[in-house]
DNA sequence: ACATAGCGTTTGTCAAGGCGAACAACGGAC
DNA sequence: GTCCGTTGTTCGCCTTGACAAACGCTATGT
């Protein structure tokens, strides 16, 4: 899919949904409304400034240049859900949620027995991990720099190099938030 | 803090982080260098087609224009963390990560007790809220369609619509992961 | 020493983005 | 009906982004 195509959709349907007119939205982003045209036809190769001044002007995020997809329900109870054989470990992983193709977000619900490793490769670069313990102590993090985590705990590291997830105590909860570049 | 000035600190992170010269990725991306010089240099005002070239030759998301903290570590402990409150009431919530401005997504840990009712107003369009119950019980959704969850249940539901969290165990922790459009 | 190859910078040219004004289309006031 | 305000479009003009080429710089090899 082409950039301009994407701002188009998004441009037009941000804007009607912000009651806003061409004339408002171009006064407000101090653009000329001929350029908001153009864009909103689909035409043009819009500078950065121009899209920042009419995300600021929508009170948009900036990444609204990518289609949102429609929001649904989804409910994994305790034991429902997919599990997740990771190389043969009988390691007990459940994959919540992976985003929609857009949101490049994965959440694990993670379930550790005492003294089990699971040694993790490096993910692609530019992942990020964020691990909440829920209940239990672990071991958790990049190979060189490992935290032990008790429940409550957060912790956040680069994914993108080779990191471990180690029960100390029986066993430990933990939700596994991985953020994907795209 | 202006465009140009994120993009030009991004970039230069994002290509020697990469290991490419100016000129490898010039050619990758099907651009001149002189482009991209210019650019790291915080001159000029790019195109979003030449943005989505670099992005697609560096293979990195395309809010890699904001922030950016590169990544780093980091860890709050159970007790710790900025509580933030809310609107008054005693309910416990704290940031763990506010993403990125380029990532849009918080997490929280929310801390519930008895009887507690936390009324949230409609986020913006497009959020989506995944919750996990670390422990205890509690009602969460949205406010016409709640569910009742228990320990390491999982619930993901639109976050535009007012919606409720509330604890019916004596105290219940859950993670919230909020999830801004793009 | 010289030459070579790669790096990132600066320069000049050309195409294209952004602007403002003029434009037609629509609706409400009177 | 006519006027007025607003909508979104299309039209030259000027600025500027993107390109290619030439530049200086630092290693490296012979």
């Amino acid at each position: 899919m082409t950039p301009i195509t994407l701002i188009a959709r998004a441009l037009k349907r941000e804007r009607s949904k912000a009651g806003l007119s061409l004339s408002a939205l171009a006064e407000r982003a101090g653009l000329a409304k001929s350029t908001l045209s153009q864009l909103e036809a689909g035409q043009g190769n819009p500078s950065i400034e121009t899209l920042w001044a009419i995300a600021s002007a929508l009170d948009v995020p900036f990444g609204f240049l990518f289609d949102t997809a429609p929001p649904e329900l989804t409910l994994v109870r305790a034991g429902e859900g997919t599990p997740i054989s990771s190389e043969g470990t009988d390691l007990k992983a459940v994959l919540l949620s992976n985003g929609p193709p857009g949101s490049r977000r994965d959440l694990y619900r993670f379930d550790l027995v005492a003294g089990m490793t699971r040694d993790a490769a490096a993910h692609p670069q530019g992942t990020m991990e964020h691990v909440l313990v829920a209940s239990g102590r672990a071991r958790v993090g990049p190979k060189d720099a490992p935290e032990e985590l008790g429940p409550g705990d957060y912790f956040r590291f680069p994914g993108d190099v080779a990191h471990i997830y180690e029960a100390i105590s029986a066993e430990a909860v933990l939700f596994l938030a991985m953020e994907f570049p795209r």
